[in-house]
DNA sequence: GATCGACTTGGTCACCCGTCCAAGTAATAG
DNA sequence: CTATTACTTGGACGGGTGACCAAGTCGATC
């Protein structure tokens, strides 16, 4: 038999996996107390004993989604050698979102109520920041000139290719690997035309 | 004096108006018919009478604003000679936009209810496969490589930046502009690699 | 066995929701 | 002047909302 505080806890992960299915699903207002509990299998009245308030749960949910994904594209780039490789491991892992699933559009959930929320604002900034500092860190060993902006233009590409997914079939990591490479310049390329 | 039909249609335009500016600054699923009709400073039994349901409303006013975005577009594009003029141009209009502004998040929020609304993801579709074809063929009349995939990944890019923005303040045209331009391949650059 | 404290239950509070509609106003057509 | 038409008003309907809480459960500690 389990203690009382274990049964918290999981009754805590329950509420906040279920925020991660709910976001996508019905849009992060249309999200009620009620509904969460429903789905989490859990009483209503747990919601707020656990948690402060339901925006204090839906960002806590949503921060742990995108933590978790951006903790796994630092070790996908590291076993990459050559900037080519990188960015067809990049465009390989996100051919698994197709924009329509919900962790793609959790993401873009989360950056609109970011708008709205300072506290989220904060916490996914730092999110977002330390995944491009990854990328650019990643690109500037291998050679990559300006690496920061083109890792800032990077990410928001990758974010920007699951927006616009659902609408536009074509957008496959096939399709726009080569095009994406242009942005790559190589070490033993056109690197030298000095100052810029 | 007014016709009563004139009022109407002033009526009309005055509920589409403040859900453009309503569904930026609660979120889509947060707009009420009671605060939509305050906000347009009419009764609110009009909404039900000048509209099917609110969500149609909504829909209506969303690809409104964003129909008249991409016609302005392609004007842009046509004044530029050079497919770096056309970059430059479109960047520098983005400007316009911090990504936190009203008109920004109406375009992430509409792409987001489209997920939901069968209706709504069929229009916007239609306008932003229009958007790319225009742009490719402005892309293809200027030697680009490969213009389809390359409009498909700018037209991506340009809303991820906006959806970047407020969360990463060097996202500026300035910072971006060199590294999208490395998108572009000029005609007289590495353009014949026969096939590919 | 008694006490403590974490967790849970089920419900209450005041309020907002989309939709619909009967009754009213007022410009226009006959 | 009457009938028609388009538009407007204010409220009613059933139902969902976030937050809160008194009472209850139950393992852990003394």
């Amino acid at each position: 038999m389990k203690t009382s505080v274990e049964r918290g806890r999981e009754v805590r992960r329950k509420l906040l996996d279920a925020a991660a299915d709910l976001i996508p699903e019905r849009g992060w207002t249309a999200v009620s107390t009620r509904i969460l509990a429903e789905r989490a299998g859990v009483a209503p009245g747990l919601v707020h004993y656990h948690f402060p308030s339901l925006q204090a749960l839906l960002n806590e949910a949503a921060l742990d989604v995108i933590g978790r994904v951006v903790a796994e594209t630092g070790p996908l780039l590291e076993r990459a050698e050559t900037l080519d490789d990188g960015l067809e491991g990049m465009l390989g892992a996100l051919d698994a979102f197709t924009g329509s699933d919900p962790v793609s559009v959790l993401f873009t959930e989360t950056y609109l109520a970011a708008a709205r929320d300072e506290d989220l604002r904060r916490e996914l900034t730092a999110l977002v920041t330390r995944f491009r500092r990854e990328l650019a860190g990643w690109l500037r060993a291998r050679g990559q000139e300006a690496p920061e902006e083109t890792a800032s233009v990077l990410a928001a590409a990758l974010d920007g290719m699951m927006l616009h997914r659902p609408l536009n079939p074509e957008l496959t990591s096939a399709a726009v690997t080569p095009v994406l490479r242009r942005l790559l310049t190589r070490p033993g390329g056109d690197d030298h035309r000095a100052g810029g």
